[in-house]
RNA sequence: GUGGUCGUAGUUCAGUUGGUAGAACGCCUCGUUGUGGUCGAGGAGGUCGCGGGUUCAACCCCCGUCGAUCACCCCA
């Protein structure tokens, strides 16, 4: 092998991609802090124990060991993290003393999975994450509000159409109560596999792992078919029979998410009653966001409530957040050539070169373009125009810029126009400022 | 981690019953002695993923290995 493979999982853009994702980070970015969350990082290891807590022991987690240890020492004890709530959870109790609550934060971090990948499946990729966490209490419009950030973050992104599907777990759990199935934990992971593996699969499952009769099983695939972008799931729900208190507060939460979402966001929420979400930390209202025309991705922004994750025995952080998986939205988008950018470096004008005794003028009316927030670069030779014309062709550089004692000419090479120019005044077009994001047809 | 498919120029791919490789696009030079894109002419670039085996001879057949990809698992 002369030349280095990629290494499976570990994506690596090309400059024009990775404008495309910088730029999708950066609209993230100012959408989640007009919402007023504070930026954080956190560091890429936790230890093992925090890690893998709350029983997910078929996590793969990449342990860190040190090369010179000793084979029997050798493990350190610390694991990369596998996403950034449980990171955040950790941070949260850490400093607990110097926060403020309720504590909102963003975080757009990589994280790391072992497991084998493939198309928007990598063990190393970029998550954007929002997060609110209360002292003891976390009122429930905290639920409501995540998920019209998050709508409000994609809303003008160019990306294919989002639709975000939402359920309750206390709803789920309340009506496998109400029906007298014992194991409610397990009995939502069943559920959580109907699309994949069918409704025969999942009455046989429940009957087998849960003890359920077929009657419940057949109620509890009648409550996950029910689906509604409005409230008028709370009638189909109660028209299954089924009582519980549980079941109440659930759907009542539900409704003031699904109804506050519609009015705000029309058609970005759906109640879903067949979301459960795997993870067990989940405690509440849980999300679930597909792709349009991308639905085998599987979610691409999901997230809930969770009550215990960050507790100290002594003091409890309820939150709930989302999280956009940054990575498997734009890969696949920018690989299949959905998505890219409308040059591959950032510079707007190319300063052309006469001869190389011109540099030192070159680098000033430079410096005089860039003073002015105009991204520029000098020619990197004196070679003949055409080739210096070439070679900001090649990147997307628009304008090319040619001075000598007669005056300033700036030519836009898109269309060949070229025009004498005040270099102190002269603007591009707003849109040719800065490489945009375009969109295949 | 389990199973299926696939590895040939920079890229996308051809390659006949086994006789040591070709196209298109891209790239470079020149036509074009200082303004690119079109056109024309020329050129560079490949230990055929890697290692072993069979054979007079392997890109081709066999084994192994590494990588990619898909499904399972899990999930962003």
């Amino acid at each position: 092998m002369s030349r280095p493979q990629p290494l499976s999982g570990f994506p690596e853009l090309l400059p024009r991609q990775r404008i495309v994702e910088q730029q999708v980070v950066d609209h993230l970015r100012r959408a989640f802090e007009l919402h007023g969350f504070a930026n954080l990082q956190t560091r890429a290891v936790e230890p093992m124990d925090q890690l893998l807590r709350k029983g997910e022991t078929s996590k793969e987690v990449y342990v860190l060991r040190r090369l010179q240890a000793d084979v029997e020492g050798s493990d350190s004890g610390l694991g990369l993290h596998f996403d950034l709530t449980v990171p955040f959870a950790r941070y949260v109790l850490e400093n607990a003393g110097k926060l403020n609550f309720p504590f909102r934060r963003y975080q757009i971090q990589p994280c790391w999975r072992g497991e084998r990948p493939q198309e928007g499946r990598y063990r190393e990729f970029m998550q954007a994450d929002i997060d609110i966490v209360d002292l003891g209490e976390l009122p429930a419009h905290y639920e409501v509000e995540v998920a019209l950030v998050i709508a409000d973050a994609l809303k003008d992104l160019p990306l294919p159409k989002m639709t975000m599907h939402v359920n309750n777990r206390k709803l789920s759990q309340g009506f496998y109560q109400g029906l007298g199935i014992r194991d409610t934990d397990e009995a939502l992971r069943i559920i959580d596999k109907l699309d994949k593996i069918g409704p025969d699969a999942v009455t046989k499952l429940l009957v087998e792992e849960v003890d359920a009769t077929v009657e419940q099983a057949e109620a509890c695939l009648k409550l996950a078919a029910i689906t509604a972008a409005d409230t008028s799931f709370v009638d189909e729900v109660h028209a299954l029979g089924v009582t519980n208190p549980l079941l109440e507060e659930g759907l009542t939460e539900l409704a003031a998410v699904v109804d506050a979402a519609a009015k705000v966001a029309p058609g970005f929420v759906v109640a879903d009653m067949k979301i459960a979400r795997g993870l067990d930390y989940y405690t509440g209202t849980v999300y679930e966001t597909v792709m349009e025309g991308y639905e085998s991705l599987g979610s691409v922004c999901s997230g809930g409530r969770y009550d215990k994750l960050a507790s100290d025995g002594k003091n409890t952080y309820p939150g709930v957040g989302l999280s956009i998986g940054v990575s498997r939205i734009l890969v696949p988008l920018l690989n299949s050539g959905a998505l890219n950018a409308t040059r591959e470096v950032p510079t707007c004008v190319l300063v052309a070169l006469a001869n190389e005794d011109e540099r030192t003028t070159a680098n000033v009316l430079a410096q005089r373009l860039r003073k002015r927030g105009i991204p520029t670069q000098v020619s990197p030779s004196a070679a003949k125009f055409g080739k210096q014309i070439k070679f900001a062709d090649k990147r997307g550089i628009p304008f090319v810029l040619f001075a000598n004692e007669e005056g300033t000419q700036i030519k836009d090479i898109r269309s060949g126009d070229q025009t004498t120019i005040d270099i102190d005044a002269w603007n591009p077009p707003a849109e040719d400022l800065h490489p945009t994001i375009v969109t295949a047809e």
